[in-house]
DNA sequence: TCTTAAATTTAGACAAGGCTAAAAATAAAA
DNA sequence: TTTTATTTTTAGCCTTGTCTAAATTTAAGA
């Protein structure tokens, strides 16, 4: 059994290796923790003697199997919870996050078996993100960004990249919402803007809300 | 903002004061909390600074009126829980509590607002026991203990009191849940024993078992 | 009332997590 | 290859909640 605050830098230790290749650095993990590098080289030894995690003094740490499985079944909670909140407590999307980071912690397997049988055993959290399975897998999808598309090409939104408040309000005024068609009308590759259509709309957006739509194209 | 510890000391607090009469003793909290008494004087200090209780060295506490009201809000959102689990999640009744422990300390007036409107405002838990309202107020119930009854005598159950696994289970054996019609046919006054009736089955209870069913009658 | 027993509090420690300041190791620059 | 800058770790301290052992207070018995 992990304390919350073992959970919660599994989580994110999990989040930094699927972005970035390699050891993950104490820098970075105290960046997204939002703590100091020196409160990180503490836990990050005590999560190695607990053999989740292998940890190379100034070289960084990487997660073994055991501590990607428990990271994985956390975000399998986070997610399931969010979809709790959405589809049948009627949260809007940009509301779940923070409360879904407390319901994470709870700890019973039964529960979150009974919940994903509850929720209909969804594939996607409401942000589009997948549901890691009981054994942590998490099926490989084949979706872009939509700063990767070029004009003329189209697809279906299936999941936003940060999906933080301002973004997630931004993508419910411009009506694009996970499962929403979206068409490249142009694209200016000096700064990544692009026109796109998004149902009988058409407008612009910069590249920076490119960069955190997925898309998946087919 | 209370601790998890803080608000299970309020908890045990708010049950031992409506079960027996006057100031709570440092010791009743330590045997519930199943802590020792110097942890409980510490945490009784601490919480009387907080103002949420007030403390007389060696005599004992008691809650305030801002005390009882958080105390009652956490015990409102164990309850909401219950149900959720119960009616929802379809869990048996012995088996929700220990996970309504966890589920209690989610920190969301939004949460538990919309989670009451989604059980449909229920007014009592799967034990029968009541639900808080949102300031605190429980609606006083006339119920009584079964072992109070005399021969011909009858009720609904309402609730139970202690509602450990091994109690709920034999209710279930015995066909005995919330809204169950029970019919007093005996007594023996020698051991408080009973003859009851329940459907079409009559059976011999003990002292103890009528002690712990809760009967509504009139 | 005097003495013992029970209840309660105080003192001193400990584990988990976290912080700051200083030291050590590694990487980058000259 | 030195020197400097950056990253990371160590050392020492703090807070929360808990415990044991010892001291105090209150209650009970003679
Ligand atoms: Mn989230
Ligand atoms: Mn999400
Ligand atoms: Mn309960
Ligand atoms: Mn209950």
């Amino acid at each position: 059994m992990f304390s919350l605050a073992e959970e919660n830098y599994l989580k994110a230790i999990y989040h930094l290796e699927s972005k970035h290749k390699g050891a993950v650095s104490t820098n970075a993990i105290a960046e997204v923790m939002d703590t100091k590098p020196s409160s990180v080289t503490d836990m990050v030894q005590k999560l190695a003697d607990k053999k989740v995690l292998s940890y190379v003094k100034y070289k960084g740490t990487s997660l073994t199997d055991e501590g990607r499985k428990t990271a994985a079944n956390v975000i399998r909670k986070h997610r399931l919870w969010e979809v709790f909140l959405v589809d049948k407590l009627k949260f809007h999307w940009d509301e779940v996050h923070d409360i879904a980071e407390q319901l994470e912690h709870v700890h019973s397997e039964e529960l979150i078996a009974r919940l994903d049988k509850f929720l209909g055993f969804p594939d996607f959290d409401p942000h589009g993100d997948p549901i890691p399975d009981k054994n942590g897998n998490v099926k490989p999808t084949e979706k872009k960004l939509l700063s990767e598309l070029n004009k003329k090409q189209h697809g279906v939104c299936v999941g936003v990249k940060e999906s933080n408040s301002d973004f997630l309000q931004y993508l419910d005024k411009k009506n694009i919402t996970i499962g929403t068609k979206i068409s490249v009308l142009g694209k200016e590759f000096f700064d990544g803007s692009m026109v796109i259509q998004v149902g009988r709309d058409q407008f612009f957006i910069s590249k920076k809300i490119a960069e955190n739509l997925y898309i998946q194209t087919n």
